[in-house]
DNA sequence: AGTATATGTTCCGCGTTTAGACAAAATCAT
DNA sequence: ATGATTTTGTCTAAACGCGGAACATATACT
């Protein structure tokens, strides 16, 4: 049951049953695809009649073709099959890293062309622009079989106004109110949309096409590695909240008189889970503090003290099955909170799933109000399926498949 | 940008322009009534024509009633009137809560009829839905002139399955998976809704026709008493959850080495600001112990405690203090977590508000990421604006003009 | 070759928005 | 008083899109 608006409502236009329609017709292209009209006309429980100018629409506009014939089953005509056309087009993602920046080339369905290329963040914004579009510009030359590039999306690790194309805050990068999508936008010639790296896991689990994506209810996305960021979908729609910030369950506490975090409280999640926590709980020393580490801590990473988890280390287990316990505890937070139906969960830590899986859910289920609470799915997203990436993506690509807004 | 769910959606068919314009129309007259055919086809930017043709079908439907002619400001004919008919209707919403259940006869408009009545609530759940069908239809004789009863709306304090119509856990109560609406619907002979009572009292926020009530982004209701119950709306509709246990920010930690909380955890915010919390810290004992309490601790409420510290008791200002630290350490993790565009806050606590409020806010902003989460908007709802009732109530009235399903 | 079946197109009916004309009702100016 | 002006509300025709059915096309089975 939802209220409509009464001071921002959209009123049904003559066209708008036929905009609707047509964008279901698209989804659904997209997500059965390959399909034909009358497969189209079954689905949506209209005439054939129908969807034929629905398609007819979406071939004119060249969002969709016409494929080979399929294989009759039975006997009658062959149907032709339709597909989402993104054979000369295709969208560039990037993910804006505190040491790293990496960049993705795909198709609007979101498939993954050529490689994930990477260089060095520099955390001066306008260099960074300057070589990131450069860049861009090289892989686009380099993939040029692809076709036109329809739009840059870019994930940050921070507090983005996705409307004004600015970054507020972004700590790692020591950015405050940056302008980003403008000037990258005129130095590539492209259009560029910037999101929350948080929300951008979220979309990406949000419009992916995988079978086992659950398209209703809500969903969470929780990506721990340097920080906690938390991604909320609703209704198929990421919450952004009035100023951008939802999702800052990362600052939520675990015990208010616990250490110190990044963002000046004390005890937060963060401050249990993150990766630098695992570290200085494995070194026995806070490496937060800014001087400068000794040989040992100084490149030793959450997937090194993994392996000497993995290897025996009985001190690396130790502080791995911590964080994982913190995690369970943390995430009954989330459930509590939201009771989502499904919560995804990327980072570095992830690669010990398996080691950290039962400590993680029986923390869970410690602190979860109802049984079915601590039964809630949880999905781990490898790095290789790029989220982060993925999402940046979405940005571009997915505003032609979203729903129009109506009443 | 919100996307279409391919396995659960809805096509535009040949009524759907006209189903959205009309309830566009109805919830424009709602909440600018009295308005006339001109007003509503200026609102919603369509011809008068097409506004005639919506009024028409409402008045068809006695959802709407055309009242006495306006005065004309300027020159030119005078304007004919539209109002919600909730002439000869009403609707009935009852709040059970662990002591004492209270009923509430309204109008359409929610706009309450007669007075509140209470009686002691019957633990005994068949016990208590005979004395409750008795009772609701003894107000019904009692306010004859207030026409046919559309539906009862039932707000319970615990997790409720408002599809299946039964409460699934309910402690205060000692409910486990009650069937609660059909015997009530039988033993009235009228439609019975019922809902989780911090989430009605979120639905009374999302439907009070107040200007003040913002309509746009998410918002959350706190009320806290007994308990503590969130409700949380996104996007003009209650957040729901996958199990219907949305909202249970009241069992997220402040600390998880603190006190023992009912829910059998430990260190949640309930267990720092319930009133029994507060009457703990005052007391200097956990009065949550089922063993009967002394006569000094027995009938003692937060109000007496309020009334005792508003008198110059310090040991009850310091007890409530301390609450209301508490409260805005809380509010931070809500806020933190959703960054809603207003927080509005009920239970007994909030009588107390003056005293309390600069203590809530500077501990609101102690935890919370940026400027703006800190200055969120905290709205209090006073108990005389019986927030559980009105959202009870909602659960019947606002069907009729809630948003059609589309795409 | 003929029949059955499935796909895709076309046509008309009907409901809804869009645009504009027109009557009704009230005020203002003369 | 009377006519001009303005606003409200109704009405009609056109444009657009779904609903339904007929029809052509294409394939397989008998």
């Amino acid at each position: 049951m939802r209220k409509i608006n009464p001071h921002d409502f959209t009123v049904a236009r003559r066209g708008t049953s036929r905009e609707i329609n047509r964008q279901i017709a698209l989804n659904l292209i997209r997500t059965h695809q390959p399909v034909s009209r009358a497969d189209l006309a079954r689905l949506m429980n209209v005439r054939r009649g129908v969807a034929s100018l629905l398609v007819s629409e979406l071939l004119g506009e060249s969002l969709i073709f016409e494929g080979a014939m399929g294989e009759s089953v039975g006997r009658g005509r062959r149907p032709t099959f339709l597909f989402i056309d993104s054979r000369q087009r295709c969208v560039v993602g990037v993910d804006i890293r505190a040491t790293r920046t990496y960049i993705i080339v795909t198709d609007l369905m979101g498939r993954q062309l050529g490689v994930v290329s990477s260089f060095q963040t520099n955390r001066e914004v306008d260099v960074l622009i300057q070589e990131l579009a450069r860049r861009i510009k090289q892989v686009l030359v380099d993939y040029k079989e692809v076709g036109a590039c329809e739009g840059v999306g870019v994930a940050v690790p921070g507090m983005v106004d996705p409307a004004k194309g600015r970054v507020m805050h972004a700590p790692t990068l020591a950015w405050r109110d940056v302008n980003l999508r403008d000037p990258l936008a005129v130095a590539l010639g492209i259009p560029v949309q910037i999101e929350n790296s948080g929300k951008a896991c979220a979309l990406a689990q949000v419009w992916a096409t995988r079978s086992d994506v659950i398209a209703s209810g809500s969903s969470v996305f929780v990506s721990v590695s340097d920080g906690v960021g938390v991604g909320i979908v609703v209704n198929g729609e990421v919450l952004r909240g009035r100023h951008n910030t939802a999702g800052e369950f990362g600052h939520v506490p675990l015990s208010i008189d616990g250490p110190r975090c990044s963002c000046g409280a004390t005890g937060c999640w963060e401050s249990y889970v993150s990766n630098l926590a695992t570290l200085s709980r494995y070194f026995g020393q806070d490496l937060s503090e800014q001087r400068p580490r000794d040989t040992e801590t100084a490149n030793f990473s959450v997937e090194d003290l993994i392996a000497r988890a993995r290897a025996g280390d009985a001190k690396a287990l130790a502080a791995i099955n911590s964080t994982a316990r913190y995690l369970g505890l943390g995430l009954a937070s989330i459930i509590n909170a939201l009771d989502p139906g499904r919560v995804y969960i990327g980072g570095e830590i992830t690669t010990a799933w398996s080691l950290i899986e039962p400590i993680v859910r029986s923390a869970l289920r410690e602190r979860t109000l109802t049984e079915f609470g601590g039964a809630t799915e949880i999905h781990v997203v490898p790095a290789e399926d790029h989220p982060r990436l993925r999402g940046a993506v979405a940005l571009v690509a997915a505003p032609a498949f979203a729903a129009p807004m109506v009443a």
